[in-house]
DNA sequence: AGCACGCCGACT
DNA sequence: GTCGGCGTGCTC
């Protein structure tokens, strides 16, 4: 029976990033746990929050006052003592706050929400209440949407305590309920009911045969009755009144596969390689080890086969498990293949659900009712009970690194989960990350290869173009002269073509022929984007939005024209290029829309369409037989970027989109073109060589003294003004350096390579290390130190191990 | 974050 | 003279 509790309040900022401590008033004894939401005031006002109870404890050691928590938001934690662990072991490595932390690995809608009433308390003049409170007693004060003068007013009523502030703590989080009737009578009794009623009475006579064939106390959803039994629910709610049935609400749940219709599969036979990679997995499940495993298969090698049987082992041993996939690989195929597999057993959280799904798929989750975890980056902090096995796949994708606070890598997560629960991790890729690969190397990853396709075919001949001779040939186009000759072969023999923009540095813009004028975003360093779905431009930065202009606003020439190539046209190109070729184009206009994304697949799937043209995301885990060749327009874009992962993601984009041709028994083929043809990223995609190209990249790491020879460290401030980020930045360098050993290396600070954006100023600073003990000690000591510069706008974000540095 | 307190300019 | 602007400190 404790007496007191540490709470983490709802307040994100540097200064209240700590528990407070809060007594336990006599009405709540007992209902108070560890991980149980409550709402405590806060603050001089009346001000209430929410806030996360953290520990209980019968002595207080706070010498001052202490309040009571006003009330409970749970009836059970929704927090348990490892995700609450583990909430705070993110918030330290991440520089993150402690609630945001916590916030982060429960489902968006469990987040409160605050609203503020003005509830008059004392007679006040009949004209002005109709005029502040529109005749009611209390109204929402809300002074974002509110006229300055009724606010101005309002306050000088509550100042003079003729009125006072309610604030009103709210939850989101609603479990949907559904009406459905219960049979309460026996066989007999319904036949007694029956010889009762009038013979013209059809519905009652349909309803009480009804009752009859089911089993008392079973229940039955009102709207199925009412669909499947013709009764009316009128004639329902006469049942009961007559006490023949009762009405009950229970709890459903959301599910978004419902209309899908999916059946089982068995366990495929598994290739030698396979078979002892899910031995392996399997002895590590057995025995409880904490190890992980490197999967590293070529596409079409059978990964996901390997999932599924040691995910089966895992449940044998009435273990649970966790696989995490990246957001646009996990497709209705996807999930089918898992659903088919372990059925409802199976819980599925990616982006596309709508809060309340994923709600439901959460408490499926907490509740055991759901044993195998299937999702995208945040599915990682699924409240499973006893992991068996935690699988990555596709692990070297740059997706699993959140890109806002908490900056966490779910992969650094699988592996702290993993520790906990004693269990084993795979992480599966074709084309794994630089420090994957590097750590199978040293051994402290166990690696397991599956180095053969399934069907034993071999990979696809890949050609590369050169662009820059094409140029010359063909001009201005997008398509060279091979590849041209090679879709058109597909086109009459009726098989399928990919073709893949690589959309980094990207877009089609407007310039002017005359004066080379380039529509800028009026709050961003960057060119707008033109958009010929809603005929605007549009800057992808900060969402800014125009027309397009007619003559160039510079020079007022008329010859103002579209540059650049963006799916949108390509796609025009294609169509003159292949008047009657369908054409499917899949990119971020089209597959806006939820569930389009899946439409389109399905369409190519069906071969309702000849070519489909899309971004990177057509690059992941599509598996259409009928594609004999891909396309990629750019391959290499991305190598100019000033990233020194740019080689990595050239080389893993190229191998995985050669993976989508030939999946079947047609022989693919894949043509790149590119104005790099010399690149080795290039040359070693071409010949599918991992190894080689692993090697070579290790060497220009380790010359140029980057990961995963060394650690990285991003700090990035964003001002108003520009000296004002810039100053924030040499300030933290100095600040910085005293602790830093001479091994460490600073990049900057420099301007970020779009210094400006939503008329805020960015500069950065990298500091490549390999142990510095002191570091993220005093990376927290510049954070609270900046707390005064915080609140003046200054913006200051510290990324450990960043994935993106542009 | 949001609230109270406190100190300076321009208004009924 | 007071109203209200925002700079500063604190929240169990």
């Amino acid at each position: 029976m404790s007496q007191y509790a540490k709470i983490i309040v709802d307040v994100p900022t540097m200064q209240t990033d700590q528990p407070y401590t809060y007594s336990i008033p006599a009405v709540l004894t007992n209902q108070i746990e560890i991980g149980m939401r409550v709402i405590v005031p806060f603050g001089n006002g009346k001000r209430l929050v929410q806030g996360f109870v953290i520990d209980l404890f019968d002595k207080n050691e706070f010498d001052g006052r202490v309040k009571d928590i006003q009330s409970v938001v749970d009836l059970r934690p929704v927090v348990n003592t490892e995700l609450l662990d583990l909430s705070e072991w993110i918030a330290n490595e991440t520089f993150s706050f402690r609630i945001t932390a916590l916030q982060m690995v429960l489902p968006s809608v469990m987040r409160a929400t605050y609203k503020k009433r003005v509830r008059l308390i004392d007679e006040i003049d009949e004209n002005l209440q109709d005029k502040l409170f529109q005749g009611q007693d209390s109204i929402d004060f809300d002074p974002e949407h509110m006229d300055a003068q009724i606010i101005k007013e309002l306050l000088q009523l509550t100042k003079a305590e003729k009125a006072e502030m309610i604030y009103e703590v709210g939850n989101k989080a609603k479990v949907k309920m559904q009406l459905s009737i219960q049979p309460k009578l026996g066989f007999e009794v319904y036949e007694n009911i029956r010889s009762g009623l009038r013979k013209n009475a059809k519905q009652q006579h349909l309803l009480v045969d009804y009752l009859q064939s089911l089993t008392e106390n079973s229940l039955i959803p009102q709207k199925q009755v009412v669909e499947e039994v013709g009764v009316t629910p009128a004639t329902i709610t006469a049942g009961a009144k007559n006490g023949w049935l009762e009405k009950v609400e229970t709890e459903v749940y959301r599910d978004p596969y419902k209309d899908t219709i999916i059946e089982p599969t068995d366990m495929q036979e598994l290739t030698s390689d396979q078979e002892v990679a899910v031995l392996a997995v399997d002895e590590a499940i057995k025995s409880g080890t904490n190890k992980t495993f490197l999967l590293q298969g070529v596409t079409g090698s059978g990964k996901t086969e390997v999932y599924l049987q040691t995910i089966a082992k895992a449940l044998e041993l009435r273990k649970t498990a966790l696989m995490l996939v990246p957001e646009i690989a996990l497709t209705p195929q996807m999930v089918k293949r898992v659903k088919s597999r372990f059925g409802d057993l199976v819980a599925v959280l990616h982006s596309g659900l709508s809060d309340g799904e994923r709600y439901d798929e959460w408490r499926r989750i907490e509740r055991k009712e759901a044993q195998v975890v299937v999702g995208a980056r945040s599915a990682v902090f699924a409240p499973l009970d006893n992991i068996g096995v935690i699988i990555v796949d596709e692990e070297h994708e740059a997706s699993y690194k959140q890109d806002e606070t908490p900056r966490y890598h779910a992969r650094d997560v699988v592996l702290w989960r993993s520790k906990r629960h004693q269990c084993p991790v795979i992480l599966g890729s074709a084309t794994p990350s630089l420090e994957s690969r590097a750590r199978a190397q040293k051994g402290v990853y166990e690696w397991l290869q599956l180095p053969h396709r399934i069907n034993g075919h071999p990979m696809p001949e890949v050609t590369l173009i050169d662009m820059r001779e094409e140029m010359k040939k063909t001009g201005e186009s997008n398509f060279s002269e091979p590849l041209r000759h090679e879709i058109t072969k597909r086109l009459e023999k009726k098989e399928q073509t990919v073709l893949m923009l690589n959309r980094r540095g990207f877009s089609s813009f407007v310039m002017c022929r005359d004066c080379g004028f380039v529509l800028p975003c009026p709050n961003c360093d960057t060119s707008l984007t033109l958009h010929m779905d809603t005929h605007t431009m549009k800057c992808h930065y900060c969402g800014h939005e125009e027309g397009i202009p007619k003559t160039c606003p510079n020079c007022h020439s008329r010859k103002i024209r579209y540059y650049g190539t963006g799916t949108q046209k390509v796609e025009e190109e294609l169509k003159t290029l292949y008047p009657e070729a369908k054409i499917l184009r899949m990119d971020v206009d089209t597959t806006r829309k939820k569930g389009a994304h899946e439409k389109l697949l399905a369409k190519f799937g069906a071969k309702e369409a000849d070519i489909l043209l899309g971004t990177q995301m057509i690059a992941k885990g599509l598996d259409f037989p009928d594609v004999t060749l891909v396309g990629v327009l750019n391959a290499d874009t991305a190598l100019s970027l000033p990233d020194f992962r740019s080689s990595e993601r050239t080389f893993q984009l190229l191998t995985q989109v050669s993976g989508r041709a030939g999946r079947a028994e047609k022989e693919g083929h894949v043509i790149i073109q590119t104005f790099n043809p010399d690149h080795y990223a290039i040359q070693y995609a071409k010949h599918h060589d991992y190894e080689s190209f692993y090697k070579k990249e290790m060497s220009v790491r380790h010359m140029e003294n980057y990961p995963p020879y060394y650690y990285t460290i991003q700090l990035t401030a964003s001002y108003t003004d520009e000296a004002g980020a810039a100053k924030k930045m040499l300030e933290a360098v100095q600040f910085l350096k005293p602790v830093l050993s001479k091994n460490a290396i600073i990049l900057g600070p420099t301007p970020k390579s779009i210094m400006r954006v939503n008329n805020r100023f960015y500069y950065q600073v990298v500091i490549k290390y390999k142990s510095e003990g002191q570091l993220k000690e005093r990376l927290r000591e510049l954070m609270t130190k900046s707390q005064a510069e915080v609140r003046k706008g200054l913006k200051l974000t510290i990324d450990s191990e960043p994935v993106n540095f542009i």
